[in-house]
DNA sequence: TTGCATTTCAAACATTTGTATGAAACTATC
DNA sequence: GATAGTTTCATACAAATGTTTGAAATGCAA
């Protein structure tokens, strides 16, 4: 009880090079040195390496789910139990955006780790991932409370897809920045939610106004 | 000249180890046992282990874009120079899903192997991954040509977001499935490549007929 | 066959890695 | 202030890994 002093050093330390450097070569040894802490403090303390990595993880993952769930709630409650989708989409995907996106030294070093997951994800931290499923049905049944009518595997679909364009902008951001010579602008995180959750809101509702959808998504909404 | 029989078992067998294991956990004495050769053979055909996994990703990679352009070249011949933004699009991702998707065991070793890059992307892929945007350009000026008249931002986000559903499609089929419990056929590639390209193809020319936009959209794009 | 270049092979090397050990230092309780 | 429990530390361990080496084998041309 005394002193977790050295096991929040590590924690700090070890998601800061997790962070900077990736996964791939931060060794146990760079950590203890950037912690200021002895070898075996880790093992002490977590057990083993990859212990370490998932407790990272599992700690951001919580607050991510913490914070998306909290505007899940937030929007419902607004509109009478029933959110609009634009609103269900935002809290699934606003959080991850706004946490990782934005002008690079902004970036808390929670944003910069949960970017290195998406990106090299490594075994420890594959195997927790299953979890988040039950986490994506809330948001499932908020969007059928939204969208009555809707077909299931559509809006599994929509979610797929907003989490899927959020995910990627994350992921890479500066590709995106390059191939379009900074005319994007990644650093504007509202404007990239919106966006988002723009096309995302389309992509479910676009089954919607029959007259409005074009001709090959009846087709395939039909077979 | 004469024997590039060792070459090409080393060649096929890392790709197949790669594909069903990953990058993390094979090493140069698994591919040799498995390629029946001697563990000194990878160093000298290749130099190392990271040039070999280059080699296999580059060689990989140009099919891939070899396939993609020679898509995108048949839909402008098709449309004298101008191809419709769905063909477009469907040369884009298409390459990517049919390789990648459908049922598992029809799978070849480098659609696996591929899915993996997707996944795991380690450091000498990573290196090469850049000169990705040099073909992406053509890409975005057929757009340019399908849609005069749109900004190239809008081109360059919607390009973006097509290969991000395609990618994450790819990269989480698994999810998905689990979360919709096997309503989303992930196998139904074709019925995939038509819902990415619709989304995508839906992004980009929303802006299109005003009257149908929503309202959120046209304030973003006066900004 | 001779001679030269290429290729294969077994073995060793040199590091790097996470983990374990056991003594020492520290802390708090009685 | 003695004692028991906790934490720290230096060091060692064991295993894995990519790479190198130098000799043997092989292929091939003259």
């Amino acid at each position: 009880m005394a002193s977790d002093q050295t096991r929040t050093a590590i924690l700090a330390a070890a998601e800061r090079l997790y962070a900077d450097r990736g996964f791939g070569d931060v060794t146990l040894r760079d950590i203890v040195a950037e912690a200021n802490v002895n070898l075996a403090a880790v093992n002490y303390h977590f057990g083993s390496k990859d212990e370490l990595i998932a407790e990272l993880f599992i700690t951001r993952s919580i607050q991510l789910n913490r914070e998306r769930l909290r505007l899940l709630q937030a929007a419902e409650e607004a509109g009478d139990g029933r959110a609009s989708i634009d609103a269900i989409l935002r809290a699934l995907v606003g959080p991850t955006l706004r946490g990782c996106l934005g002008p690079e030294n902004q970036r808390s070093t929670a944003a910069r780790f949960m970017i290195r997951v998406s990106i090299e994800s490594v075994p420890p931290i594959r195997r927790i991932r299953n979890r988040e499923i039950d986490h994506l049905r809330k948001f499932i049944a908020a969007m059928r409370r939204s969208l009555p009518g809707h077909s299931d595997v559509e809006l599994y679909w929509g979610l797929h897809f907003a989490l899927a364009m959020a995910q990627q902008t994350v992921r890479d951001s500066e590709r995106l920045k390059k191939l379009s010579e900074g005319k994007c602008d990644v650093d504007d995180v509202d404007g990239v939610i919106e966006r988002v959750v723009t096309v995302a809101a389309m992509a479910l509702t676009m089954g919607d106004a029959t007259s409005k959808a074009p001709p090959r998504m009846l087709a395939r909404d039909a077979r």
